[in-house]
Order: C-alpha cells, then sequence, then structure tokens
RNA sequence: GCCGGUGUAGCUCAGUGGUAGAGCAACGGUUUCGUAAACCGUAGGUCGUCGGUUCAAUCCCGACCACCGGCUCCA
C-alpha cells in the first residue's frame, strides 16, 4: 500500500511538452526507505493518462532564445507567488508555444484581479538580477530538499527523472527550483515590460482527472514591449475571426439551448448554403472517384453496438438508449410461458392458504404466506424485457450492414460507401465549444471495402482526394499525424495480428512518403482495429483541431461477419478503410469561417451578388432587375438593393454583409450596357460590359476559385 | 465531468435596494445620391431560471441552466 513502483513514478515530462525523444528506461522513482525516513505521506495520485515524453537534455540544450526566456519567466513568475503566497505548493512550469504557465496549489483562488500585484512583484524579481544558479544533487538530497518543505508534488516529479539523469536546480535569489533548465543567466535579462499575465485556469496534476486540481497561471513574455504589444493586437485580430462571432454576425448558424439543447447547432439559411455547397463538392468529387452513396437511419438495435465493439466501451459518448417494450416473437413467447407459471404457482398458495389455519398450521401458514407474497412481488414486477435502441455515433455499422444486406464478390469490390451521414455523442458538457465540437454532427464519412490488395491504391486514392480538398481551401497549414500500434499491447489494446498491422502500417507510411506529405508518426495511437491518420488543423484562435481522418479498419467487418466470394470460390473477409476527408459540416465549416474570417470566395458565399442601382428610377431598376433575374436563372445567390437610399450606404450595407460582388449600376452603366463591378474588401475594380461580367462569375463558380 | 468567470433589447454595452437606458440593427416615413454608414420618427426587455432575505430585488444570498477561459475527454 505504501509505493507501487514504477507505476506511481512513470516516465513524465517534468517542464515541457511532449516530444519526440527516444524512449526512456523505466523510472525507478524513490526507493519506499528513502519516502520512508523523510516521513513523506505515501502518495496516493495517479499515473498521467498518457506516456509523455520527456525531454532530453540534449534537446533541451538546442531550445531557441524564446523558450528560454519563456522558461525563466515562470520561474519568476513561481518566485513572485511564492513571495506573496508563501504557503503556495509548486508543481511544474514549462514553456508553450504562447508563453508559459506554472501549476500551484494553495489556498487562496487566483483571479485575474491578483494579476498587477503578481506582475509588479515580478518586475521587482526582474529589478532585483538575480543570477539563475544550476546545482547538481544526488536524488536523496533533492527528495530531503521537497519532503523537508513539504513540496508533495515535487516529490512526485522527482520520481520521473530517469535513474542516471543527473537532477539539477535552479537557484534563483530566494527562490530554489527542480529543473533542468535552462534559462536566461539572470533575471535582469528578461525585460519586465515584455511580460504580461494572461489567464487563471485549472489544470489536474499530471492531466489525470483522479488527481487533485491545482491552479495554473498563464503567462507571455517576449524580449521587448513592442514585441509584446504586437503579438496582443494579433490575438485581438484572431478573436475577430471567431467562427461563434462570425456566425452570429452573418447569421449562418445558431444555438437553441432551452428548446433544442446545447451542442445541436441550427442551421439558418446562410448557413445552409455552405453546408449544401461542401455536399456537392463531395458528392461530386466522390462519385468520379467511383464512390457510391447510400442513406441509412440515424439509430440502430442494441445489438449492432454490441457486435460493433462500441458497447459498453463508448457508451458513456453515446446518448443513452431508448427503450422500446416491444418484444419478438420468441422474447414474447418466453414472458408468456413465466407469467402463466407465476400465475399457477399464484393460485395454488392461495388455494393451500385457505384450507390452513391460521393458528393451527402457523409455521406452513407462514411459509405459504411468503411464497404468495413472493409470487405476486414477480408478478408486479415489469420484467418486461426490452429493446434498446441507440442514436447512431458513428455511421460504420450501418454501412457494414449494407455490405451484409447482398452477396459479394470478389468482383464487386472495391466497393466504396458513402454517406453524409448525421452522428449524435454526448461530449462531456465542458467540452462542447461553437461548431468544432458538437453533439450532433454530419460526417462527410464513406467505407471502402477491399482485398488486402487493393488496400495501397485505395489508401492511396483517398490521401489524394484529402489534398484535392487542401488545394481547393487553401489551406496549407495542416499536419498529418499517422497513427500505429505498439507490439508490445498486441491482444490487449490491439488486435493481435501483428502481419496485417505491419503490412498495413509499411503500406500507410509508403504512401506517405510518396506524396511528399508532412506527417508525424505517434506509436500507441492507432484505432483498436488498425493505423489511421489525422489530419490536424489550426484555427485562428489558435485551437487545434482534428479536422479529418483516414482509419484502416482489419477487424470490426469480422465481427459483423462481412464476406466476400473470392476468385477460389472461399470466403474472404474484406479490409475496410473509414475516412472523412471533409470531417464534419460542424467542424469543417467552423474552421472555414475562421480561415476565411467569413470573406468566402464566390462559389461558397451565401450571397454571391448584390445588384445596387445608384437610384429608384424606373428605367435603371428594370435595367439591373434583369441583370438578377439572369443570375438567378443561372443559379447564382443574388440579391437586388434598388431602394432610394444613397449608394454608400448600399454599398456599406452589403460590405458588411460580406457580400462577395456588388454589381453598382447607374445610368452611365445602363447606357453603356455595363455594369461597375465592386468586390468585398477590394473595393471598385472598374465598369465592365453586362455579358463579361455575368461570365465571369458564372466561371468562378463554376471552377469553384480561390 | 472538474476548477474559475460571466449572464441587462437581435448585436455591442451603460446603470441602480424603490420594477431600466444608449448606439447599431428592425419597422414607418422622408431622402434620388457614382463606390464603407443621409434625416426624422416608432417599436422593442418577467434584467438567464427558480427559490430565499427585505415593506420593496435586475441589484444581496443560494440552487439550477447556459455560455466563456482552462483541465480531462474527443470512436
Amino acid at each position: 500500500m505504501l509505493l507501487n513502483f514504477p507505476s506511481l513514478f512513470p516516465m513524465q515530462n517534468d517542464e515541457s511538452q511532449p516530444d519526440e525523444s527516444q524512449p526512456q528506461p523505466p523510472n525507478p522513482g524513490p526507493s519506499p526507505e528513502l519516502v520512508n525516513r523523510y516521513g513523506l505521506v505515501p502518495p496516493d495520485f495517479e499515473a498521467a493518462k498518457t506516456d509523455v515524453q520527456r525531454k532530453t537534455l540534449d534537446q533541451r540544450a538546442q531550445i531557441d532564445e524564446l523558450a528560454r526566456l519563456r522558461h525563466s519567466c515562470a520561474h519568476i513568475l513561481a518566485t513572485a507567488v511564492l513571495r506573496l503566497w508563501p504557503d503556495a505548493l509548486l508543481d511544474i512550469g514549462p514553456w508553450t508555444e504562447d508563453g508559459f504557465y506554472y501549476d500551484f496549489d494553495l489556498k487562496h483562488r487566483f483571479s485575474p484581479d491578483d494579476f498587477p500585484k503578481i506582475e509588479e512583484e515580478m518586475r521587482k524579481v526582474t529589478k532585483e538580477n538575480q543570477v539563475f544558479e544550476k546545482s547538481i544533487k544526488t536524488r536523496e538530497e533533492a527528495l530531503a530538499y521537497f519532503a523537508g518543505k513539504g513540496q508533495k508534488f515535487k516529490v512526485e516529479r522527482l520520481g520521473d527523472i530517469p535513474e542516471g539523469e543527473v537532477i539539477s536546480f535552479y537557484q534563483n535569489g530566494e527562490f530554489v527550483d527542480l529543473c533542468a533548465g535552462p534559462h536566461v543567466m539572470r533575471t535582469g535579462n528578461v525585460k519586465p515590460s515584455g511580460i504580461k499575465m494572461l489567464k487563471v485556469a485549472s489544470a489536474y496534476f499530471r492531466g489525470n482527472e483522479k488527481n487533485p486540481q491545482l491552479q495554473r497561471l498563464y503567462g507571455t513574455a517576449f524580449k521587448n514591449k513592442e514585441e509584446l504589444d504586437k503579438w496582443v493586437t494579433m490575438q485581438e485580430e484572431a478573436k475577430k475571426r471567431d467562427h461563434r462571432k462570425i456566425g452570429a454576425e452573418m447569421g449562418l448558424f445558431a444555438f437553441d439551448a432551452e428548446y433544442v439543447g446545447p451542442g445541436l447547432a441550427l442551421w439558418l439559411p446562410k448557413g445552409t448554403v455552405l453546408v449544401e455547397e461542401l455536399e456537392r463538392l463531395a458528392k461530386e468529387t466522390e462519385f468520379q472517384a467511383g464512390y457510391v452513396r447510400v442513406k441509412t437511419p440515424h439509430l440502430a438495435k442494441e445489438k449492432m453496438y454490441k457486435t460493433s465493439g462500441h458497447l459498453p466501451y463508448y457508451a458513456d459518448s453515446m446518448f443513452p438508449p431508448m427503450e422500446l417494450g416491444e418484444l419478438d416473437g420468441e422474447e414474447r413467447q418466453q414472458l408468456e410461458a413465466e407469467i402463466s407459471n407465476l400465475r399457477a404457482k399464484e393460485a395454488m398458495h392461495s388455494f393451500e392458504l385457505s384450507q390452513l389455519h391460521p393458528v393451527n398450521d402457523i409455521a406452513r401458514f407462514l411459509s405459504v404466506s411468503d411464497s404468495l407474497k413472493s409470487v405476486r412481488q414477480d408478478l408486479e414486477k415489469p420484467k418486461m424485457p426490452v429493446t434498446r435502441y441507440y442514436l447512431k455515433a458513428m455511421n460504420c455499422p450501418h454501412h457494414h450492414r449494407i455490405f451484409a444486406a447482398e452477396p459479394r464478390s470478389y468482383r464487386d469490390l472495391p466497393l466504396r460507401l458513402a454517406e453524409y451521414g448525421t452522428n449524435y455523442r454526448y461530449e462531456q458538457s465542458g467540452e462542447l465549444f461553437g461548431l468544432m465540437r458538437v453533439r450532433a454532427l454530419n460526417m462527410n464519412d464513406a467505407h471502402l471495402y477491399c482485398t488486402a490488395e487493393q488496400f495501397a491504391e485505395e489508401f492511396r486514392a483517398v490521401n489524394d482526394m484529402y489534398l484535392k480538398y487542401f488545394k481547393i481551401f487553401g489551406i496549407e497549414k495542416y499536419q498529418m499525424r499517422f497513427s500505429t500500434h505498439d507490439p508490445a499491447r498486441l491482444g490487449q489494446k490491439f488486435v493481435n495480428e501483428p502481419e496485417l498491422w505491419k503490412k498495413t502500417e509499411d503500406m500507410v507510411r509508403q504512401v506517405l512518403i510518396d506524396s511528399g506529405i508532412n506527417y508525424v508518426e505517434v506509436a500507441n495511437e492507432a484505432a483498436f482495429y488498425g493505423p489511421k491518420i489525422d489530419v490536424q488543423v489550426w484555427s485562428a484562435i489558435g485551437r487545434e483541431f482534428t479536422i479529418a481522418t483516414n482509419q484502416v479498419d482489419f477487424a470490426v467487418p469480422a465481427r459483423f461477419g462481412l464476406t466476400y466470394r473470392d476468385r477460389d470460390n472461399t470466403d474472404k473477409t474484406p479490409l475496410c478503410i473509414h475516412r472523412a476527408p471533409l470531417g464534419t459540416h460542424e467542424r469543417f465549416i467552423g474552421f472555414l469561417i475562421e480561415h476565411y474570417a467569413g470573406n468566402f470566395p464566390l462559389w461558397l458565399a451565401p450571397e454571391q451578388v448584390r445588384v445596387l442601382t445608384l437610384n429608384d428610377d424606373a428605367a435603371l431598376v428594370d435595367y439591373a432587375k434583369a441583370i438578377t433575374a439572369e443570375l438567378r436563372a443561372n443559379f447564382v445567390r443574388v440579391e437586388g438593393d434598388y431602394g432610394a437610399d444613397p449608394v454608400k450606404a448600399k454599398i456599406s450595407d452589403a460590405e458588411h454583409a460580406r457580400v462577395h460582388t456588388m454589381l453598382v449600376i447607374g445610368g452611365r452603366d445602363m447606357e453603356a450596357g455595363a455594369v461597375s463591378v465592386r468586390l468585398h474588401g477590394k473595393g471598385n475594380i472598374g465598369a465592365k460590359p453586362k455579358a463579361e461580367a455575368i461570365a465571369d462569375i458564372l466561371a468562378s463558380i463554376r471552377e469553384r476559385r480561390a
């Protein structure tokens, strides 16, 4: 019950982000004797949930100047906090992409009101120009130091340092911290005007929700005030691109937590335009790639998800089932038999009871009376077996049943079933986030059933489809995350098919290399049924999202007993590729809104063209209406604004509504058979013959120009 | 789900222990103008919901709901 090594002291990154590094030997942690000697309370912390890899000392030595500065700031922050709240317990203070943080445990609840005080104290620390002094300690010395101060989180962290790695302390002024560095030379190297405290948050110790929650103070630092101000301005600009803000401004979508429910997006007419344009793009692309479309219901019986393996493991992420009292034939017979059996017993017992004397036959009377009571209770118990239906959280099982609905031959493969399927996932309340994380989502889904021989070609084609889409949308910053299995966990976390794992992973890797794609490989993160590729993108407000996924599945088709008749007249199980290049409408459109800042290309723009007249002169309005009608006849989303308001006001309205193309028409244009073209955000680009302007618009839409 | 914060008109925000305002948007008029905002007027709110304290609550207290910032999670 004391210490259970090494699980209590797993490998863990003590100061920073996960990073690629060499696998580390298991960490021994402090010995139980040591812990005893210093009178520590046996730690009851949970391990980190995912293996986080420590940075090697070499990697630390190579970090850039800014990270060094920020990491030093984390120490300065902790120095200041300890001066203000001496009882604070320390955890860790790494640098991050945007700044730094430090985790504390203390009674006082931090609030942004504390920031001026904290920043002031940090400024003092920089003015004191303390040296960051490094010293090497033995494990025992380090443990004694932190145990003596009651710094229990630090004691835990000590256990993360692998045997053989030096244990170093850094001291600035009175503040001493376990730290592998590196730092700037002196606190005076940090310009106080370049520091800013950002937010207070909470974080579980070691990222495990079973551990205590610490208070995390986020800050950022730059080498001077100018750089800091620049960053602050950029953050403010990014906030204006927030899809939640633009979505409301443009009338794209809405949430109605009161009547519809949290996380359930309503697509307004203008947002629906985006949905349908994306679907059109997907349908065209998939048609050309040889996909066929299917339609499936939004729910299925419990058996479906028992078979697929999603229950009970994913039940928490699914909406609770609907329970129906309907029985099928066999169940009904069973139930009826059971009930008539109970009725018979009831009759028997009551007859016997009526024959017994309550006093003379007291023992028997009581016994029968008890039996009767119990039978009657059983009869009252609504033991009606129910049929459970679940809203589908994924489409694959339905597609598998479509595969199973008809006999399949190798000649039918590859079979590519595509559907914009609606899925329902019961995301935790704190996880909902605008359109990016919702509870009802429309997935650009398809399942490709193929033979092992066809696999590489199919996978390559899917990959090409991703690249095609990225080009259309001008998505340049993305990363493909290739998740593979861990051979040590075959048969546990991953299906025990070592050869298939190796074969498919090799094929996937080769496709990635051949395509010259930017990717990272992460071990141990594959789906249980096969390796996968996730595409990560970064939204304008800096959040990272998985926007698309592509997974290999060589397990679930077998669970459903899917087979095809092969050339040699035997039945074989197909491989399955799950793919969703456009992810879900919700997340993809959320991303596109931020990507384009609401300024969509013409083919996507909810209002593509607005025709504005200079005045409401009848002849002019007729001319304008004819243009509007011609565009509309060609399926252009066009509106007219023919009133008497000043043209400046009309233009302002159209610009604010982010109308892509404005056709401004006055007497001069009418006489010349022309229109003046103005593009949103780009201003007036001059007059053009009417026919030419219309042809341009149609071509831009047809070609889905950027 | 957890920690913290927020909740006033469609939007952005004022405001007070004695039942509420502004600008923009909307609506009705007027305005006939060449590339980002013409003028006048009208209407609009159970101050998130429920409970408590009080003579009196939008304001103070509590619970709940939703949203926001994180954490955890994300098939």
